[in-house]
DNA sequence: GCCGAAGTGGGTCAGTTGACCCAGTTGCGT
DNA sequence: ACGCAACTGGGTCAACTGACCCACTTCGGC
């Protein structure tokens, strides 16, 4: 084995361990597997880290701040609100598909962290994350087509992840693409939902939510928005 | 240790198990802390069960068709379709709050059952009967309120239960009350924003009519009495 | 070159775990 | 009331685990 510094020495470790988990869960993950896994000698694992335990707390804190997005809104202009949302959740997606692993890792250290004593503020804190992230997306999607959200943010990208955990877990459980590209679509459009076009005329700025909530069958605020809103996503659009 | 059927102590097992699991996760619910928590002796388990991993696949499969409601739809009439969405959900975040374990052992089993060879398919039968309980009261609760829904039910039915899940899990990481309940209504209004009032004026239905509600078929009604568990191959091998 | 510290490797140790054995005991069917 | 199978209790055992120790290398500064 190579020397290296203590802390090249450390996050490979976390690596390893990461991956351990993932395949085997938090308890598989002992001392012994994390190091095999990371092609060190035992005990080189105790003079990285004081015990299992400190590594377990690091990797959590790391997993929250590396955290990079929740989805990426990457569409050309001209698009709807819906179709940005839609695409988003589908790169999204696409990234737990590729490395489903990772998601069940994930949901591994979330959970430990919410059954540990001095861990619990971690897994709050990595929800806060997860939003703040989701946050920022739904921000820009809205700008990139003129959107104005008719709800708070921090509660909108709430209910983003709400959505992304949701969809992950159920498809983590049963692999299937087609209903988690359906429900996919669905969030997509409930979010959208959420949102009225910019042009100007509607400031309202009603974002009472108790009930003002318009019956589903639309037609009802697209009298003028010239431009790139299909005149109707109603209901219908979503299988055409 | 009073004497008693292996029936039955095979159940106490599996209940003091699922306790033990919503405590300290499914690694920490070893043979002897399990049978602890029942009061029992360690060699009564293996009376009753050949392996803490019969245990365990015995305790997933009971969790899943013990599963008995999603949402409860009991609303009078009159109300609109989100109103009842609303109430049902609030009713099932209701049992979540007044028993948090729980649901933290059931996103426990459920991530074992994804993690273990043998018992993939139980995470994935869990989620069909979540869908199938879910659907079922989204047909009551569209048929009480004199709605259609516009879309496949089982589709619905996923996407509800992608709620539940993602907002539970939320909640689970979060304690955040107040957050839950504005992604509760949230998750109403997007819901019944996927039917449309059924009064009178359905007469066109023209197209993708095949997405009406069914019926609830009540095809698969079990009258499983609570510890009819088959008695045949409980443990005779030791002793055969 | 050489010295001390950073880093390594092999081993130990006590505690825990799943499995399981076997000599008893107890209650049920008859 | 009584025999015997169902059931219990108190062990044992090998494997595994986290922690940690200490004699060695090896490297970098001098």
């Amino acid at each position: 084995m190579a020397r290296m510094p203590v802390a090249e020495r450390r996050s490979r470790l976390l690596a390893a361990a990461f991956d351990v988990i993932a395949r085997h869960g938090v308890a598989g993950a002992t001392t012994r597997a994390v190091v095999e896994a990371a092609g060190m000698k035992l005990a080189s694992f105790h003079y990285a880290f004081a015990s299992r335990e400190e590594l377990l707390a690091e990797l959590v804190a790391e997993v929250v701040d590396s955290q990079q997005v929740v989805l990426e809104v990457t569409s050309g202009s001209g698009s709807s609100l819906e179709t940005v949302l839609e695409l988003g959740l589908r790169s999204y997606f696409a990234q737990v598909r590729a490395d489903p692993l990772r998601e069940r890792a994930m949901f591994e250290l979330t959970q430990y962290s919410i059954r540990t004593p001095g861990m619990r503020e971690l897994a709050a804190k990595q929800y806060e994350r997860y939003r703040s992230l989701a946050a920022e997306s739904l921000a820009e999607a809205a700008q990139r087509t003129g959107a104005v959200w008719q709800r708070p943010l921090p509660d909108l990208a709430a209910d983003l992840v709400v959505f992304t955990d949701g969809i992950t877990l159920a498809w983590l459980a049963d692999g299937d693409d087609e209903r988690a590209d359906r429900s996919i679509r669905f969030a997509a459009r409930a979010l959208a939902a959420e949102a009225v076009p910019n042009t100007d005329t509607d400031t309202d700025t009603d974002t009472d939510t108790d009930t003002g909530i318009r019956p589903p069958t639309a037609e009802h605020h697209e009298s003028r928005s010239p431009e790139s809103r299909s005149p109707e996503r109603t209901r219908d659009d979503h299988r055409a």
